[in-house]
DNA sequence: GGCGCCGTTCAGAATCTGTTCAGATTGGCT
DNA sequence: AGCCAATCTGAACAGATTCTGAACGGCGCC
């Protein structure tokens, strides 16, 4: 699940952006002023943020001279209000990777958003693939050899995320931290649950499992031999 | 490889843009006036157009009033000095399909005309074709296999967007943007209503049903064996 | 004015999902 | 073997999501 950090602090924006990259299958966090979104920017590792110019406390442009200057590079996005008070070439410059034009329809957010991920990040491939395992985030469809298998939004989710690290070991707080919320407070046997559940969906029998326990440690998801 | 017209006039802007397209593996052509683009645009086939706005002779303007006219329809991205003293609205409405306005990155400029490609691409074809349906948009008219399916006018955007995104899950909110409006305010389970006559009016008994919904996400027309 | 079609709203029904929990099972260790 | 902690699993539930039929009002046409 990619996740995008939105800085911009008209609430009716923000929350407008937000319910529709979650529904676009997006983890998403916001920030309504630049101060917040630098530390979290800092902090957390993003697949893209979306980037208000005008901002109470630190604009648009310190955010990202300073979030550049602390050696973070994922890609953003910056909201620009149609007034030229604050030129765009500037914000270019000091290293934005595109930028939109307040006001914008949404469609042309989220096209420019995956336009910018896809160029920016060349080693995530469209399609992950482990084994005969095949997991398309973009169709939201997971498929094994040739038959379709229906995974639901969490499953889905889980299943990226360990496709995404395969051959290595992923704890449950990671899982928990990415897939869920970084600050979830259910009981963590929902991992548990949920591996179990895709181990009943996605192994095949007399196959090795897919979806190995590391006692003590956490889960592995094995890249070949299904 | 795709083929690309730059219509520029400013030779240093012009080169730079045609060395950076040839070394992303575009084959380009220069034309350093309007008339001579005009010209070229409707001798040759190309996959997109860069079009400045402020040129010698005949202006962006009219070379895309005239190449429109002229029935061709590649896709054309507007280069607009960032004085606003031509208004880039006027631009789309003549049938631009995007816009940069200078000075641009040049990493801005490739992003945009990639996506403008596959967007051109994905939308401009005559007839959509999904398993045994066809819809044309031209006609408004919609068969499944050789008999007709009436549709009202509804209806018919919202399976119009769904084929032109077939295979793709579309979300409710991108259905509403595209066939309502993006601030419609209404109740937006009025999606759900219309995905469901559709299904009573397209589906066949005994096959899998054409429109698969994607709980949490949004729905997704099957391509094949609809 | 009457009629039919269409787009929309609404509320209840039907379905699906996420989560919790407790008991069963497994693996590592002495 | 026996113990403990970690892990697995099935059942159950609440809540969210989606579906659907009914109803309403606007609009164009006869």
């Amino acid at each position: 699940m990619p996740r995008v950090l939105v800085v911009e602090d008209e609430a009716g924006i923000a929350t407008a952006v937000r319910r529709g990259l979650i529904a676009e299958g997006f983890t998403v966090d916001i920030a309504d002023n630049g101060v917040d979104g630098l530390w979290r920017v800092t902090e957390n590792e993003y697949d893209a943020v979306v980037l208000d110019i005008m901002l109470p406390q630190l604009s648009g442009y310190e955010v990202l001279r300073q979030m550049r200057a602390a050696n973070v590079w994922a890609p953003v996005l910056m909201l620009t209000a149609k007034d030229g008070e604050y030129d765009v070439a500037d914000a270019l410059d000091l290293g934005a990777d595109d930028y939109l034009t307040k006001p914008f329809s949404f469609v042309v957010l989220m096209a420019r958003l995956r336009a910018m991920m896809r160029r920016v990040q060349r080693e995530r491939p469209a399609v992950l693939m482990a084994g005969d395992l095949e997991l398309d985030p973009a169709r939201r469809q997971c498929v094994r050899g040739t038959v379709e298998i229906k995974l639901t939004a969490r499953e889905f989710a889980v299943l990226e995320y360990l496709m995404r690290y395969h051959d290595e070991v992923v704890s449950r707080s990671e899982i928990l931290a990415h897939v869920w919320d970084e600050n979830f407070e259910g009981d963590p046997n929902i991992v548990d649950v949920y591996v179990g559940r895709l181990r009943r969906k996605v192994d095949t029998p007399f196959k090795r499992q897919a979806i190995e326990t590391v006692r003590g440690v956490g889960y592995r998801l094995h890249g070949t031999g299904g």
